[in-house]
DNA sequence: CTGTTTTTTGACCGTGCGTCAAAAAGAATT
DNA sequence: AATTCTTTTTGACGCACGGTCAAAAAACAG
């Protein structure tokens, strides 16, 4: 490939961050369905013609938005998982990751639920499918491979397998995320940090399992303040008493 | 009020279950997105003019299918919470319930998850909107009622607030319907039944808040045949040992 | 049968996604 | 520097669909 063509691919990577940098500001603000692409056009300063050069589609769009985050999320559930400590303390470190991720992407859930929707999926381009389906298995398997651990270790019960205890982890973070998320629930169950709720469902989830060190056996604060010191120093939501 | 009128209102009212039923099929068959009302009004033999008569838009339509849905699925939770026994039992009826309503109703969440979109809610009716909220309310009270009494007859710890444990069961229920709904999950995670998945992490939330009897406390597949055929009769997925 | 009110209709409008012929920019050649 | 060929970019346009409303049809009243 000539020196030529090395900066045109650069150069039209770094368009394509900045299609995706404003696509995702108008998204949060206005939603999938009010994203306007003449508006976005306008935003990045190209023509809407330049857009699908890029993007087959807006739901192609949306995905690779999608994806990019996940992207993010899994990068910083591999760092979580490089925490030294017990199988549940190192859980816990990626519950600690999904708070920081929640807190640096307050609306990843919004787009992320849009996926769900087959006729969304299905508009979009098999490539970006595939790229996504990479991101969503790495973030699986990150978190499966601490589980499949902590059975080995004999941290957790043998009598079900790891992947449940995993996808029961993601069902609660997902839909910790989207009830506690909800104005409406939030005056009525009295939330005031949606971020407490998941934290606090996860150990739920996992004191069901009987992962070991139970809640009430271990000093978790101070798993939490080492997780921060030692893997997340930028988490400074975390209120160390 | 004349007897025309009432006949009127009646023939409205007949007309409408009419629409949404149609609207349902088609808002299952195509989503949000490619819900056709042209289609729609062509389906229910009436003019895309008559439609608007009902509902003031696609949001407003979809809406009142959604709380159409969840009011069959509120009275389902009243009719669970009337089961005789003790705390846990009467939450697994409603767990049942859940099931009952999910085995009916494959494709709610997908509709529900709409709801979640802010762009979505504000183009619905405030009428609307209120109405599904009441139904909200019944189904958040029914189930939280239940957590209450079994802080009140101690079989469920006081440390916590009961609307926190309530909460949870909303989020692990929701959370475990997208995640098992999701083919490539299916596939990742060896699901076969999406529904024992929604049962079982209901089950395991219970335990970790350490909710009396704990699973292994407790014959819980006799309560299960007891709440079939108690409250549940028409529950035929329900696999008797 | 005729005039009045109510109900229903479907042609029409605006919006916004996606396309593609044409223009502009860039590279190569003379 | 001029010309030709190639690549890149553009924005006017087609079209599908949600929503409107004047007019037609139906129901009703006298």
């Amino acid at each position: 490939m000539s020196v030529t063509q090395v900066r045109k691919e650069r150069e039209r990577a770094e368009r394509e961050a900045l299609i995706l940098d404003h696509a995702q500001r108008l998204l949060v603000r206005d939603g999938f369905q009010d994203l306007n692409l003449d508006e976005l056009a306008a935003a990045v300063e190209y023509s809407k013609g330049t857009l699908y050069l890029h993007f087959e589609s807006k739901e192609d769009l949306t995905l690779a938005i999608a994806t990019r985050a996940a992207r993010e999320r899994a990068d910083l559930f591999e760092r979580a998982s490089r925490f030294q400590g017990r199988s549940r303390e190192r859980m816990r470190a990626i519950g600690f990751a999904c708070c920081q991720f929640a807190i640096m992407h307050r609306d990843y859930f919004n787009v992320e639920m849009m996926l769900k929707s087959a006729s969304f999926w299905e508009k979009a381009s098999l490539e970006r499918r595939r790229l996504h389906g990479v991101q969503a298995g790495r973030l699986f398997q990150t978190t499966n491979a601490i589980a499949v651990e902590a059975q080995a270790v004999g941290d957790l019960p043998r009598e079900h397998r790891a992947v449940d205890v995993t996808l029961s982890l993601f069902a609660i973070t997902m839909g910790s995320h989207i009830v506690a998320m909800q104005p409406d629930v939030q005056l009525l169950a009295g939330i005031e940090d949606p971020i407490c709720v998941v934290r606090q469902n996860q150990d739920r989830v996992c004191d069901g399992w009987g992962w070991k060190p139970l809640l009430a056996e271990w000093d978790y604060a101070a798993t939490d303040r080492r997780i921060r010191d030692e893997v997340f120093p930028e988490a400074t939501w975390l209120k160390t008493p």
